[in-house]
RNA sequence: GCCGAAAUGGUGGAAUGGCAGACGCGACGGACUCAAAAUCCGUUGAUGGCAACAUCGUGUGGGUUCAAGUCCCACUUUCGGCACCA
């Protein structure tokens, strides 16, 4: 009898053993294949781990430790992306600096990684809040202002009166502040901005082969947003003055139909008219009212149309050369398109609603629906009528001879446009990177010298949010008052810092090569590794994240620094775990679980084990306390093994199937299956009554990736020392998948009614034959029809 | 509103169109024990039947097929994303 399982103590001894030996450390080596695993690196937030987290990187650890076992040179790196808001404000809270909280928690959550025993290449850690690093950030700031790609731009921004900070779009959604759940208000301000939007169409079209989760890309080309139409120009007349209107549409098929134009209440054009305008007073009441509106209240809660006619003025429809009238109304918004439409009630849902409230008419120009009830779209179905030429076109023919038509007459230019907006770049806070740009009076936004950088963040005893929206490193006039790098006169630095996602934006290409200070990416380094291989995260940085980095790659590939414009080959998503009430797991439910209390009870393989066999990978599945157990059985389970290893006929026990079964799960991240298959062999082993060294070799080896510590220990004990990790993936023998005899099914009229045993291959007239033998179902019956599946099943239809 | 994913026992979840419920949890019965825990063995979709067995059963309603959880059509609900995007 071998001693019994315990993994606290054999948990020690491996991860001890790995870490100092630097087992798991890697460097560039031609003679060997490469292998890039990349997981999101996790915000150091002073929580600590969250079994999220460890669900989060096990797939890529499983994926690593098979590759290398699989014979690839593994770069499988670590970091953490350290600057952002809840250290600032925790910071601010405790009085201590961010300096310092930050560098305890990822003391904290190296601690706890490696108790989980994960098989990074600690010796490349990153950490994005290190001045080695953002150093390099600073640089590709500089080299995208150098491009034209970084401006500053006076906008209404979202700002959060409590966190008193300037929030991106994606950070305010639904008009609430992410971080803390308060109201967002509009609040004009001079802001940093990069030019996503130039790059969207090549964003958009770079997904066509990167093997990434179709829901991933569908995200992605929503986020982005294209749409294909046209701008046509309208000639707004009044008081003897004509203006040329452009108008965007997807829909220069309607434009027959268009009976009313509308404009957004913020429109140049309505002041260009203020003398000629009758009702100018109510007008600018209506523009006030709709400042006052947040977004929010515009976009979601007014359900109702609102607008005002505007008098004294008229447009005139280029094709049909009709007069029609101006509306403004806060449906229409400035940042889209040209902030005016065509107004199509009897093809637009929103047109429709407009113009039943203002009893506007609505002209069909597509048979097919019924407008006298509601709006008829026709994207692809429905004849054109009362459309002049157009009449008898399909839609698509149509939208075609329309736009040819208006081009040939000069109205009208095709012209996609993208939902996506440029990129707010800069917060004004503290705990971020400096923005390298020195404002001089003559010389206006002067960049940085690079050979500067980094522009190291000061330290700051208060660094507490103003309540001005300034950044508190305005109050710094020694670190603000410079000289301009151009004309040497004093100049001011920017006092903005960057926001959270810039430092993770290119962290891939940093892991590469860690500590070079000459380089982003050093070029051997970068040639070597190049793309990542495989790169796991969650959905919900599908859109934000996974944009950004892939713009800033595509950035950096345009200026030569690398020679991929994609960096990410592969792209999967883990699911949630969710709390054991089926609710999201979070601090204010009180239903957060703490992987060390798990680790405590039961250690890190069955903590490794469970996560992964909690359900599909990728969906979200609920934490069950009380399942852990069944794979802290199991664990014991193949503990035991050890007192039934004798050698003998290997028949009964399938190994080549669950070899061939977790080798192919582990690919498409179906871990479940894979686990759930090594307990049936397992199971079939005890049923059996002994393994064979040779089997149970291999199932360690194929266990390995997902509990590293408990095969560690028993491989070595079987084998008088030796170390597991050195080992090979096991093939298996294609020939023993399938059995010869078979156990097949027998249905009448498709109904189960037996079971016979034949040849796998046995031929339709063995297969009835065994079923006239060992069944009497087919007595007094007429056959008709007799379908057989070789190895599968046998119906017979009869009456 | 638009786009996407999903719905299977008491429960988490398995099923290239071919035995629905693998594997795990829980429950029940038994062994071991003074007892409990741990462990081991057995049972466990529902209904009827002493039983062999029969009937029903994968959100709802239709359809295709020798055969449907799986494919097609029409719905319902849940979750995620986008959203007056012209």
């Amino acid at each position: 009898m071998t001693k019994v399982y315990n993994p606290k103590e054999i948990e020690k001894k491996w991860q001890e053993y790995w870490y100092a030996n630097k087992v798991f450390e890697t460097t560039e080596d031609d003679s060997r294949k490469k292998f890039y695993g990349l997981i999101e690196f996790p915000y150091p937030s002073g929580a600590g781990l969250h079994v999220g987290h460890i669900r989060a990187f096990s797939s890529m650890e499983v994926i690593s430790r098979k590759r290398r076992l699989q014979g690839y040179n593994v770069l499988f790196p670590i970091g953490y992306d350290a600057f952002g808001l809840p250290t600032e404000n925790y910071a601010i809270k405790t009085k201590q600096h961010p300096r310092i909280v930050t560098d305890n928690n990822i003391k904290k959550f190296e601690t706890q990684l490696k108790a989980i025993g994960y098989s990074f290449d600690w010796d490349r850690t990153i950490d994005t809040t290190d001045e080695g690093y953002y150093k390099w950030t600073q640089w590709i700031f500089l080299q995208l202002f150098k491009k034209g790609l970084a401006y500053k731009s006076k906008t209404l921004v979202n700002f959060c009166p409590e966190c008193k900070v300037v929030l991106a779009n994606e950070e305010s959604q639904n008009g609430v502040c992410d971080r803390c759940g308060s109201e967002v208000i509009q609040k004009e301000k001079d802001v940093w901005f990069l030019r996503i939007r130039n790059y969207a169409d090549r964003l958009l079209e770079g997904l066509t082969d990167l093997d990434f989760l179709e829901k991933i890309k569908v995200e992605q080309q929503n986020w982005i947003g294209k749409s294909c139409g046209a701008e046509v120009e309208f000639t707004i007349k009044g008081g003897g003055k004509e203006y040329p209107l452009v108008v965007y549409t997807t829909r220069p098929d309607t434009i027959y139909g268009a009976t009313f134009l509308v404009v957004s209440p913020e429109h140049p054009m309505i002041q260009s008219f203020a003398g000629s305008i009758g009702n100018f007073d109510e007008i600018r009441d209506y523009q006030q009212q709709a400042k006052l509106k947040k977004e929010f209240e515009r976009v979601h809660l007014a359900k109702e149309k609102s607008g005002v006619r505007i008098d004294g003025i008229t447009a005139v429809n280029p094709i049909t050369g009709c007069d029609i009238p101006v509306f403004t109304a806060d449906y229409v918004m400035m940042d889209y398109g040209t902030g005016a439409i065509m107004a199509v009630p009897a093809h637009d849902t929103r047109d429709y609603e407009f113009a039943k409230k203002y009893s506007l008419p609505i002209i069909e120009v597509i048979k097919g629906g019924d407008i006298e009830k509601e709006a008829y779209i026709a994207k692809d179905g429905g004849i054109m009528v009362n459309s002049g030429f157009l009449n008898g076109l399909s839609v698509p023919e149509a939208i075609d001879a329309m736009t040819a038509y208006m081009k040939k007459l000069g109205v009208g230019t095709p012209k996609t446009d993208f939902k996506m907006k440029d990129w707010a770049f800069n917060r004004q806070r503290y705990w971020g990177e400096p923005i390298p740009i020195i404002n001089c009076p003559k010389c206006g936004q002067v960049p940085m010298d690079e050979k500067d950088l980094p522009l190291v963040l000061p330290k700051l005893e208060d660094f507490s949010p103003t309540d001005d929206a300034s950044s508190p490193l305005s109050k710094v006039t020694e670190w603000v008052n410079t000289t301009c790098p151009v004309c040497g006169g004093p100049a001011t630095r920017e006092t903005d810092t960057m926001p959270q996602w810039a430092g993770s934006s290119w962290y891939y290409l940093r892991y590469m090569s860690p500590r070079d200070g000459e380089h982003v990416v050093n070029p051997e380094a970068y040639k070597y590794w190049g793309q990542v291989d495989w790169y796991n995260g969650g959905m919900e940085h599908v859109t934000r994240h996974l944009i950004y980095s892939r713009f800033w790659n595509m950035f950096l590939y345009d200026i030569g620094v690398v020679t991929n414009a994609e960096p990410y080959l592969r792209r999967s998503a883990q699911g949630l775990i969710l709390g054991a009430d089926g609710e999201k797991m979070s601090k204010s439910r009180n239903n957060v679980v703490n992987p060390d209390d798990v680790i405590k009870e039961y250690g890190a393989d069955v903590l490794r084990l469970f996560t992964l066999f909690i359900g599909d990978y990728e969906k979200s599945a609920p934490w069950n306390p009380d399942a852990i157990k069944g794979c802290s059985r199991f664990l014991n389970k193949l503990w035991n093994l050890m007192d039934i290893i004798k050698e003998g006929d290997v028949a009964d026990v399938n190994i080549d199937l669950c070899i061939k079964k977790v080798d192919d799960d582990f690919e498409s991240l179906k871990f479940n299956t894979a686990i759930a298959q090594v307990m049936s062999t397992v199971n079939d082993i005890y049923q059996r009554g002994y393994v064979t060294k040779s089997e149970f070799k291999k199932l360690l080896i194929i266990l390995n990736p997902i509990v590293p510590h408990i095969t560690s220990e028993i491989y070595e004990i079987i084998n008088g020392g030796a170390k597991i990790e050195r080992q090979k993936w096991p093939s298996y023998d294609e020939s023993k998948l399938a059995k010869d005899e078979v156990d097949i099914p027998v249905q009448l009229n498709g109904k189960l009614k037996g079971r016979i045993t034949v040849s796998a291959t046995a031929s339709r007239e063995d297969a009835l034959e065994a079923v006239n033998k060992s069944t009497g179902i087919l007595e007094g019956k007429n056959i008709i029809k007799v379908i057989y599946v070789e190895g599968k099943i046998i119906n017979i239809v009869a009456r």
